[in-house]
RNA sequence: GGUCCCGUGGUGCAGUUUGGAGUGCACGCUGGCCUGUCAAGCCAGAGGUCGCGGGUUCAAAUCCCGUCGGGACCGCCA
């Protein structure tokens, strides 16, 4: 029969088509359907209509009589597909142009009303959600979701195939070791009292993989670390991680640009453009972030050398940096006492604000401790304009940097899924990020990680804080301002990791029994290697539009790491406990 | 470890500031009417431990203390 089509995607045992794909040229065919009842609408015992929902939409079919049909039952429905007549076509309704006629349905499965409305209208408690998740993957929200998620690991591993990535698995019950995060143990049968890790990342089995002439390793990876969690962590989260070998950073950075180029257009279908770089000097004196969010300005303002002589003791610091709010000299005194309590739980000494009057003149609670000449210098630095607020920190430089950029989010940042996506890399990071009560510096990303060329010769210094000045062939990937990951160049020579170790503050002994086996295997002929990991959770997050990482994740869990709708965390079995040789301390009081 | 916000029929809210009868709105649910709706409409009805416990008071959804659950953030997340 001519303009007749099969639909040889949807077609299985029990449908020929799905509900939302059926168009005006489908007329005459007739349709096995199956779906949910989305709504119905009876208008007599002679004429109803009712919405048959799949993954794919919805489309109208007119029954005689849906008075034993309820929402979310699930039917299969044979019928026509007939054009509505030009009054009754619905221009909202993808499938709008026709309806299914001549209906026969059979209820395949009854439903109970649904303990939430899943419309879409309104916002439903979020636990409420997740008690009943298999419920909620049904609403149009996380079916857009979770498919958006698919075509990312999908466009990602497509770009790292591409590239000659090789996909490699690794373990999941490890060796703990004691840097990072902490761990999520599990308990050895075979050997109580002992305990495998769950991984943080997979970060020193894909450096054995360079050792082992991979060449260029990836894996879409879970990764597990026993931290609070927040809208953009959870417990278990999924990464894109990467190593390769005989590259540099720039290469690293080609080969993750790629991955995020061809994600980002899976969704949006525009690929982004070059992605900027910014030193985390820069990052840190312009944002007060090493993760900036750079869709918006109001960028930090160094005040230091306006109060180089003040006679204002608060400004006297070792830094003064500014903040400009465009228009903010409405605030009432309450907002401004709100703000200076959120600077000071953020760890300031104290927030000085200022309204720039007409004419130019700044009010403020401090303008009599202030000369004119700084006055008019804050002005100046900070390009005050009538009617902005401007907001200043007195500080360590890193205090102040930090709740200024704190205080630039809470002010200036736009919704999440506003002002497109801005990508980011963030280069140059400091190797060490603070000396510790020992005086030994901390390492800011991970011990293997090699420090810049131009400054190896600031490694021998004799003092511990020039070593906060040596910086670090590490670096990391941001999207409005939220960090996506981090990567490094590695140590790959044994004599350069000694002396790391040294540094550090890590004994032989300490890093034979920590690392011992990478050490090895880095003695056997390491090729130089450097790698990334960057979280596709966040990813799929911005570039669905949505705030929270949970609206990504099928079945994720709560604040306080609990599962709603299976009740995990639970206790266990004594006797599963005697079998691996636990036993239970009393609950603190 | 800390700061802040939320908890009221099945759902989403208002009511809490200033204590006075479980008072209101929308959706859903049950029954009825209705032959072109599409978030159908109309009529009727059912449905409540105001998260929980204690206190203040003649009287508590409302004020106070504690606690549980959820959320945002700081710390934490090499």
């Amino acid at each position: 029969m001519p303009g007749v089509t099969v639909n040889l995607a949807a077609r299985t045992a029990h449908r020929s088509d799905f509900c939302g794909e059926l168009q005006a040229n489908d007329e005459g065919r007739e349709v096995v359907l199956c779906g949910w009842v989305n709504a119905r609408r009876e208008h007599s015992q002679h004429l109803a209509f009712v919405d048959l929902r799949d993954h794919t939409g919805v489309v109208q079919c007119v029954v005689d009589n849906a008075h034993d049909l309820r929402n979310e039952y699930v039917l299969r429905v044979t019928g026509v597909v007939t054009k509505r007549t030009v009054d009754t076509v619905n221009p909202n309704l993808g499938t709008g142009e026709i309806e299914i006629k001549e209906c026969e349905v059979e209820v395949l499965s009854t439903a109970e009303p649904l303990p939430f409305q899943m419309d879409g209208r309104t916002d439903v408690d979020e636990n409420l959600r997740l008690r009943h998740r298999y419920l909620d993957l049904r609403s149009e929200r996380m079916q857009r979701n979770l498919r958006l998620r698919s075509r990312v690991n999908s466009a990602i591993r497509g770009a790292m195939e591409a590239q000659g990535f090789v996909e490699i698995e690794t373990p999941f019950l490890i060796a703990s070791t004691p840097e990072g995060a902490r761990d999520f143990v599990v308990p050895s049968r075979h050997s109580p009292g002992q305990f495998y890790a769950l991984p943080q990342s997979p970060q020193l089995f894909k450096q054995l993989c360079m050792v082992g002439g991979v060449d260029r390793y990836y894996q879409i990876a879970r990764c597990l670390r026993d931290e609070d969690l927040r809208a953009d962590r959870q417990f278990e989260f999924t990464q894109l991680d990467a190593e390769a070998s005989f590259v540099s950073q720039d290469d690293v950075l080609a080969f993750v640009t790629e991955a995020v180029a061809a994600a980002t257009e899976a969704v949006t279908g525009e690929r982004p453009g070059e992605i900027p770089r910014m030193t985390w000097h820069d990052a840190m004196e312009r944002y007060g972030s090493d993760k900036p969010d750079i869709r918006f300005g109001m960028e930090l303002v160094e005040l230091t050398e306006v109060f180089a002589g003040t006679g204002f003791n608060a400004f006297k610091a070792p830094a003064v940096k500014g903040l400009r709010v465009p228009g903010g000299a409405g605030k009432t005194r309450k907002q401004l006492d709100e703000l200076t309590d959120k600077a000071k739980q953020w760890g300031a000494k104290g927030l000085v604000w200022m309204k720039v009057q007409d004419g130019g003149a700044l009010n403020s609670p401090v303008a009599k401790f202030l000369s004119e000449q700084e006055q008019t210098g804050i002005a100046k630095v900070l390009d005050a304009e009538p009617g902005d607020l401007l907001l200043l920190v007195a500080d360590e430089r890193a205090k102040a940097r930090h709740v200024l950029g704190l205080l630039r989010l809470e002010l200036g940042r736009p919704p999440v899924n506003e002002g497109g996506f801005s990508f980011l890399w963030v280069v140059d990071f400091p190797l060490f990020e603070a000396l510790d009560e020992h005086g030994s510096p901390i390492p800011a990303h991970h011990p293997f990680t090699m420090p810049h060329e131009d400054d190896m010769a600031l490694l021998d210094t004799a003092d511990p804080t020039d070593l906060l000045q040596v910086r670090s062939q590490a670096y990391d990937l941001t999207l409005n301002g939220w960090e996506l990951g981090s990567g490094s160049v590695r140590i790959h020579r044994p004599d350069i990791q000694s002396r790391m170790f040294a540094l550090l503050g890590i004994g032989e002994d300490e890093a034979r029994r920590k690392f011992g086996f990478l050490l090895d295997a880095f003695t056997y002929g390491a090729p130089p290697h450097a790698g990334f990991a960057f979280g596709i959770d966040r990813l799929a997050t911005l570039l669905a539009g949505e705030e929270n990482i949970r609206e990504v994740i099928a079945f994720p869990k709560t604040q306080t790491g609990a599962d709603p709708l299976t009740g995990a965390p639970t206790e266990i079995d004594p006797a599963h406990l005697d079998e691996l040789g636990l036993r239970l301390l009393p609950e603190k009081q």
